[in-house]
RNA sequence: GGCUCGGUAGCUCAGCGGUAGAGCGGGGGACUCAUAAGCCCUAGGUCGCAGGUUCAAAUCCUGCCCGAGUCACCA
């Protein structure tokens, strides 16, 4: 649609504990819409850690660190995580970094001489236990609603800095209403209407009681969500880089749902105040539960997702995240259920069709592609097949995108057992027997480019065994020709299944 | 309590105004190239409950029941 490159973020991670799988849930997203997105031309991922805040300084003392030394020790898992599921970012920003706190500064100063930014006061109830205001309405018996505090509370009373939320909120109930898919999926865009008409407060953005965070001029820190928000254009060096004038307005920025707020009402009234656009797209993907149940540390369910990837490869478990439910619901996971899509989808469809199809051309063929037929009715069936992937990518369905792939699976499969290639053979009808095996060969090659951006090494690895060098890359639309692969390629079948059977309840 | 989303075949879910669908599991069959994989056939489920609108309702409206999430400075 646009020539302008493809940005997409993921929300920088809050660095107060250990990842688990749902951070990289999101990172697995936007990595395969980045992959994806390359083979057509520019793109470019940024993902990162949110690393200021109270709960942050409370974990670093409890730690008997300093909250910098804290999140300089814990940022390493963090990127490990990219790094163990092939989340190939072009950047990761830490709100601690200096390029990134400067610019906060800057945006503060620019929102204050703007008028944006006001000094008002912050009252409300203040628990000393809990660091926390609470309402007046959340009170029990006048207490501390912390069910494991209920402490006595004070009214408080701060100078604080604030920015004129509620200005914007007119312009925001225009946005929506002329924009009416910029925040999807339509679940999340009803409800940020809803509050929208609801009507806007505005929005306390400093904190004077705490000293994690940037410091502000005159004192206090800036409020770590407005800090964390901005990580989207300071990483892109905003105002003045090269990268931020060709890279914004992102073209989608990916959130879990319970972070919609943020992003799709403040961020976009911030970045009204500084005179910029909104992103193209917000899109807010569910959550997942662990057997039906929500993961959390006190039941004790928490995946954890380096333990997933070895047990089922980070191909694998890319797969089952985006296979198992649309992107924006909720879906429930479980080691049994990776297990059962592995076996299946993955083994006996994917991993067994590759492995027939090139046994039968190394034993009939020694392993050499023939010549293409004249005509194909598996190649004439999938013709538009890479642009219906590619659409259902840029909607950022991706389970509709894997089942239309899986289609040209099953296509193959049942070609092998309607043609029976292995009577071809006892017969000796060559022609018959080479048009089967290249149509089989020549499926391979698409899937592989099709497969790419979901489990690049798995694709790359059914690359190497059709004899062909390097990855798949390219624009499918020039790539995706049937008839491509070329007569005389040397396959390689592997020794190993490309996904060997996992056994149940192993550990 | 308000709001949102769910409640459809054993399981996971799709359908969202016009004769109930898919995948998995289960059952049956023909084959053998392959990871005991693949292929073909097979599921007769009051579509949560009760009303209503309509020629026609899983599909729209109302009420209720059950489950989940969320409720503004909790990062």
């Amino acid at each position: 649609m646009s020539e302008r490159p493809f940005y997409v973020t993921t929300p920088i991670y809050y660095i107060s504990g250990n990842p688990h799988l749902g951070h990289a849930y999101t990172s697995i997203a936007a990595d395969v819409l980045t992959r994806f997105y390359r083979t057509r031309g520019p793109a470019f991922m940024l993902t990162g850690t949110d690393e200021h805040g109270q709960k942050v300084a409370q974990a670093a003392a409890a730690a008997g660190l300093a909250p910098q030394a804290w999140t300089d020790g814990l940022v390493g898992k963090w990127k490990a995580l990219c790094a163990r599921y092939e989340v190939e970012y072009d950047d990761f920003i830490r709100t601690t970094e200096e390029r990134h706190t400067r610019a906060v500064v800057e945006v503060f100063e620019r929102l204050k001489k703007k008028g944006d930014v006001y000094l008002g006061k912050y009252e409300g109830w203040y628990c000393t236990n809990d660091e926390t205001f609470w309402l007046e309405a959340k009170l029990v018996d006048g207490r501390c609603p912390n069910p494991e505090c209920r402490r006595e509370v004070q009214w408080l009373s701060e100078d604080n800095w604030f920015f004129a939320l509620s200005k914007y909120r007119d312009r925001l109930l225009a946005y929506y209403k002329e924009h009416p898919h910029w925040v999807r999926p339509e679940r999340s865009y009803n409800e940020m209407v809803a509050t929208l008409e609801g009507g806007l407060e505005d929005l306390c953005i400093s904190r004077v009681n705490l000293d994690w965070g940037v410091p502000l001029p005159g004192g206090g820190v800036m409020y770590v969500w407005l800090d964390a928000l901005l990580n989207y254009i300071t990483a892109l060096e905003w105002p003045d880089g090269e990268k931020f004038r060709t890279l914004w307005p992102a073209r989608v920025q990916l959130i879990g749902k319970e972070i919609a707020r943020f992003h799709t009402i403040i961020w976009p009234a911030v970045l009204w105040a500084l005179d910029l656009p909104a992103p193209d797209l917000i899109f807010a993907h569910g959550w997942m539960t662990k057997d039906g149940e929500k993961m959390s540390k006190s039941r004790g369910n928490v995946m954890d997702p380096f333990e997933s990837a070895d047990r089922f490869g980070a191909d694998a478990v890319r797969y089952f995240l985006l296979r198992e439910a649309p992107f924006g619901s909720d879906f429930s996971i479980g080691d049994e259920k990776i297990r059962l899509r592995h076996n299946g989808d993955l083994g006996n469809d994917l991993g067994n069709l590759v492995r027939r199809s090139l046994a039968m051309l190394e034993r009939y063929r020694n392993g050499l592609v023939p010549q293409p037929p004249d005509s194909s009715d598996i190649g004439e069936r999938v013709v538009d097949l890479g642009e219906r992937v590619a659409q259902h990518l840029m909607a950022l369905g991706f389970r509709d995108a894997l089942e239309a792939i899986w289609e040209l699976v099953g296509a193959l499969n049942r070609a092998i057992d309607e043609r029976k290639p292995w009577e071809l053979h006892k017969a000796e009808r060559g022609v018959e027997l080479d048009a089967i095996l290249y149509d089989c060969c020549e499926g391979l090659r698409w899937l592989a480019h099709l497969l790419a951006p979901f489990m690049p090494s798995k694709a790359a690895e059914m690359w190497t065994q059709l004899g062909l060098d390097g990855k798949p890359a390219g624009d499918w639309r020039e790539e995706l020709q049937w008839g491509g692969l070329a007569a005389g390629t040397q396959t390689r079948l592997a020794t190993e299944p490309l996904f060997p059977r996992i056994e149940p309840d192993a550990a």
